[in-house]
DNA sequence: TATTGTTATACTCTATAACTATA
DNA sequence: TATAGTTATAGAGTATAACAATA
């Protein structure tokens, strides 16, 4: 089977930090994993600051970006949000049976869809904005103070960009 | 396929009329997007970055912290990296069964397993060491400069600490 | 033939309950 | 009784193929 004779240079006695915190070493200084544990940490306070609304980050990026796109087909929101089409359809399903927004075949076009925001809709897309600006983001800022909050913003941005 | 893909492409401003780039509005101010998408780019570039040594973001993160705890057990390792306790087991098995580490019962608790890295999981560690960061926070230094790079790995931590 | 929305499906992550063997 | 590792399982999120309607 496996091994069991090697790892001879740390022997399984003599342990010196017995029940004490562990050394995160060099994980400390990956990129990647602080902005992993980072990330969760956001959404997860996103979720309870949004609580009220019951609308994921996903459901809020797709009425924000309705709100500013009106009148675009499921292929082009979902293609700017970075979602594949066939994932799209039950996050629409979901946001359409709580009358958030409409989906009309185009006249132009009878294969696509035009996404519209109801006025249920826009209304809670405002008590949303609301919630995010004076809870979320709020608290992200007095954490990062502003200056590095917006240099955070636009480093985000880069990665997101370029790299 | 060229090293461009064409995963979004940035068409030339002013075209907010039939068939032009979406306007993005308030979700470029939101964080947490930008901070999700971010975070999906340097976790593709640590895979691109680690293919040849086959190592996901988490199982390096586990080897790392290994070696620099020889003697835990599993609870005490995958609460450390916010792994729940049940899916730390397959990722054990996966890297013991490519002989990168040891699991050993503890001669003081037989309940407990002590994790140690092998040889081969210590020579493999050194490489995959080298090639993140050659290849991967090189590049990410590359984009975002010394300095920058520096105050995003404070502000990662400070999130992931206070938030 | 190509595209839009959709279904079906699969694979990874994550989360919870419950089992076993130890303590 | 409680804990460590494990199994089973369920739910999200994400990925691809294929189909009907339409172009």
């Amino acid at each position: 089977m496996t091994s069991q004779d090697q790892a001879k240079q740390v022997a399984p006695v003599g342990f010196d930090e017995e029940g004490g915190a562990l050394q995160l070493g060099e994980l400390s200084e990956l990129l990647g994993y602080s902005l992993k544990r980072a990330q969760l940490k956001v959404f997860e306070d996103f979720l309870r600051c949004m609580a009220p609304l019951q609308l994921t980050p996903a459901q809020f990026s797709v009425l924000l970006l309705l709100d500013k796109n009106p009148g675009r087909n499921q292929t082009e929101i979902a293609n700017t949000l970075g979602i594949l089409r066939p994932n799209f359809v039950s996050l629409l399903d979901a946001l359409e049976s709580r009358d958030l927004l409409t989906r009309m075949r185009s006249p132009s076009d009878r294969r696509s869809h035009v996404l519209m925001l109801t006025d249920k809709g826009r209304a809670t897309l405002a008590r949303a904005k609301k919630l995010v600006a004076t809870r979320h983001e709020a608290r992200l800022i007095e954490v990062l103070g502003p200056a590095e909050h917006k240099a955070l913003l636009g480093m985000m941005a880069k990665i997101a960009r370029e790299f």
